[in-house]
DNA sequence: ACCGATTACTTGTCGCGTCAACCAACGCGT
DNA sequence: ACGCGTTGGTTGACGCGACAAGTAATCGGT
């Protein structure tokens, strides 16, 4: 039943090499930036701008879940401390009573809003501008191929919304 | 003093929208698969690793912590459970009666070995045979340029040792 | 030789995320 | 209309990592 895998090459380990060594930094750095300026988390922030960006005035706890690739506990405590902050609003949903509909305050919107430039900033600093517009579509398609392997793992969710990706000042 | 910071254009978010997917789906993936096949942390299969890469025996704290982009606190903790489960062993060292030793035990070099067949096996499955050969180069490229920014950060260590990379079956 | 400063690590506390358990509401079949 | 499985969400306990503080040994100057 054991398949042999074949080592890797200098060129496949490399690439892995460096993979693994941007995973340890890259993330904390981004967080590092946010916690600093604005006193959001990462993922936090991920959560204000799918609300923001998102058509509806609210959100179904599932659906910010599935947008940020989160699980729901996880979010659900997220949700908690961003409520007790003054940053967000939860009130159960009427056409569903299970569901609990999740939405700006206006304290909310003004903090995103005002982390955004920042943060805006530190990927400019740190991704996009140390590299060539065609690394910038190398990466694009990289990313993209990964991500559909990930999508046939079990234990993830296929599709997400994605919201971070259209970073606007509004 | 706050500069203004230029909008992503559609090139720029896209690819950092790939970017930041990844990030929050590849490295749990990682991690699921070898906490599940060999009850290892990626961070403990990186430390095992390091150890069985060494020329030395024996590494002190500060290395392979350096080694790791880990704090060193984080890793005192990691060392701590290694040893715990026999993985690992810590002893003072003679030259320098500050720093400690930590070198494999037997079970740490066969559990790694044990462990390091299915993690390759993954890194293939979910990146690199997902690549083209040029995709693998752009990647590495890719990794490259946005490490040398990290690299001048404030609160991180600039140059890392590097163990994972020659990912071999001994 | 001695005192302050630095290095090397350890320990404790806290915050966040996961996992498991739980509860409430929906909805379908009979 | 009743029961049972499913869905939506919350809660609590545990584990890991960050941060801060503490300890112990070494170095460097005088």
């Amino acid at each position: 039943m054991k398949r042999r895998v074949p080592r890797m090459n200098d060129q496949e380990s490399q690439a892995w090499l460096g993979l693994t060594a941007m995973f340890s930094l890259l993330p904390s750095a981004l967080d590092r930036q946010l916690q600093r300026d604005s006193g959001l988390t990462h993922f936090e922030f991920v959560v204000l701008s799918t609300l923001q960006l998102s058509p509806e005035p609210t959100l179904r706890m599932t659906a910010i879940a599935q947008a940020t690739d989160a699980t729901l506990p996880r979010l659900s405590h997220v949700c908690g401390r961003l409520e007790k902050r003054g940053l967000v609003v939860r009130s159960p949903c009427a056409e569903d009573r299970r569901a609990t509909n999740v939405g700006l305050t206006s304290d909310g919107r003004r903090e995103l809003i005002r982390a955004v430039p920042g943060h805006i900033a530190t990927a400019r600093r740190l991704v996009i501008d140390a590299l060539t517009p065609d690394q910038l579509d190398a990466l694009t398609e990289i990313t993209g191929a990964i991500i559909a392997r990930l999508a046939d793992e079990p234990g993830n969710p296929p599709q997400a919304y994605r919201a971070e990706g259209s970073l606007t000042q509004p």
